[in-house]
RNA sequence: GGGGAGGUACCCAAGUGGCCAAAGGGGGCAGACUGUAAAUCUGCUGGCAAAUGCCUUCGGGGGUUCGAAUCCUCCCCUCCCCA
């Protein structure tokens, strides 16, 4: 993108900006690129990854991107996988302890990531570390001597630990250990910049103090918007449910991001696309249904190609727009052992449902069709030999044959 | 170490011997309406069988009782105050 190994920093500056919330200190940066520059050695970029929730989902992709955009920028991008933090998990709300993974599990989890994360990234420069390398090495000595460098005051100034300490609400001492083994990562990797979340700030501001008291230069802390998830309150999350996975079928992406409310949709216009403002703008002036097809199918080609972004987009249109039956109808077999099983079964043996119980509801709720009839009867029974395209609720297709 | 308050279904939160599979709210699901949106309205929201039946669930174990989320007892966990 540039003829030098690296541009000219005011042009830096204006990409490493678009986007983020706080930059931290911005006069810093500055002279850690002028540095860069005149002696030609990449910046060291770094982002923490927890190691229990391996799918990527969009909201992830917010800090990637801004992580993508050093990389293009000519730095050098290290992406911590956090399987020691992983043993505290980041005390962000939930008071859950979770149990350590064994090595295995990160491993493979640690493949997972490397796969998803080449769908924003140039992986061919891309570092993955994990910190239990330093973090596994330190002795208690060593941790005495780094906890003492930080105050109770100062950690409770982080506003979860405030108010779950103010509400009277449990923290454990070793969640206090969560940011101060961040920072350490940082330490250990002698990072210059260190990205996340908005809800990342705190770590990443002990992470400049640790190095102080390390004696390094502070990293600069820059983070991103949290993007919010479908429901356009709470923050995308797996364990939340509203969440668009970088690995799901282009149907899926297209689909969720259709059921985005429109006041939600120009958050994700905002973070995860790069459209100019004035097309943007231009999309707000029309129809909203209009806005989100784009919208849709700008996010779905970003990961599966534009042909399969029009695919999804057709079928969707087919779907739900024209109330047909969808391209691909997953096709199971169900088993009738006196020559007729009940619906209920078939929707439970289908996995359609969760169990017989909830097939009965759905059929007393209306929601269930049997080839394009809306089935009334709860205990109606299906025949062998048979196949029948069952569907229940909006989007739950299947194509079941029934056997002997 | 002393004193006090708590642990209820996905979450919050009522319930202090039977009418409790457990109020209410949130969330989720479904139906209507629509642009498959949002908002709104309605219904559902442990499982098996579908019959007025059975099983699992109120931090864990044991006990009292015809019968317990509710009483007793031991244990585990959390918070607050004092030291």
């Amino acid at each position: 993108m540039t003829a030098g190994p690296f541009s000219d920093v005011d042009a830096q500056l204006r990409v490493i900006r678009r986007g983020v919330t706080d930059l931290i200190v911005e006069a810093e940066l500055r002279a850690k690129l002028e540095r860069s520059r005149s002696t030609e050695r990449p910046l060291v970029v770094k982002l923490g990854l927890d190691p229990t929730a391996p799918d990527l989902h969009l909201g992830h992709t917010v800090v990637l991107q801004k992580l993508r955009d050093f990389q293009d920028l000519g730095h050098h991008v290290v992406v911590i996988i956090g399987d020691f933090t992983g043993m505290i998990g980041d005390p962000t709300g939930r008071s859950d302890t979770r149990k350590p993974l064994t090595w295995d599990e990160i491993r493979a989890n640690a493949e997972t990531y490397r796969a998803q994360l080449g769908k924003v990234l140039d992986m061919s420069r891309t570092r993955i570390d994990f910190n239990s390398t330093w973090l596994g090495a330190l002795k208690f000595e060593d941790l005495i001597r780094l906890t003492a460098h930080v105050t109770v005051a100062q950690l409770l100034q982080r506003e979860d630990f405030a108010s779950r300490y103010g509400s009277g609400r449990p923290i454990s001492l070793h969640e206090f250990l969560y940011p101060i083994a961040q920072a350490y990562d940082s330490v250990a990797l002698h990072a210059d910049v260190e990205l996340g979340g908005t809800d990342q700030t705190f770590n990443l501001l002990v992470g400049r103090d640790l190095q102080r008291a390390c004696g390094q230069e502070p990293q600069i802390a820059l983070t991103v918007p949290i993007l919010e998830g479908l429901d356009g309150v709470t923050k995308m999350s797996k364990s939340l449910g509203n969440y668009v996975g970088i690995d799901e079928p282009p149907q899926e992406i297209f689909g969720k991001l259709m059921s985005l409310s429109d006041a939600a949709m120009w958050r994700y216009f905002e973070l995860l696309t790069r459209l100019p403002d004035t097309e943007i703008a231009s999309l707000r002036a029309g129809h909203p249904m209009d806005a989100k097809r784009v919208l849709a199918s700008t996010i779905t080609a970003q990961y599966h190609g534009t042909a399969a972004a029009e695919r999804a987009a057709a079928e969707f249109a087919r779907v739900h727009q024209q109330r047909e039956v969808p391209e691909d109808v997953g096709d199971r077999r169900v088993a009738a052992p006196g020559g007729r099983v009940r619906l209920t079964r078939v929707l439970a043996a289908t996995e359609m449902v969760s169990s017989n119980t909830e097939g009965r509801r759905m059929i007393e709720q209306g929601a269930v069709e049997l080839d394009g009839a809306r089935v009334s009867t709860v205990d109606l029974e299906l025949e062998s030999g048979r196949t029948y395209l069952v569907r229940v609720g909006k989007r739950r297709f299947c194509r079941v044959t029934i056997d002997d």
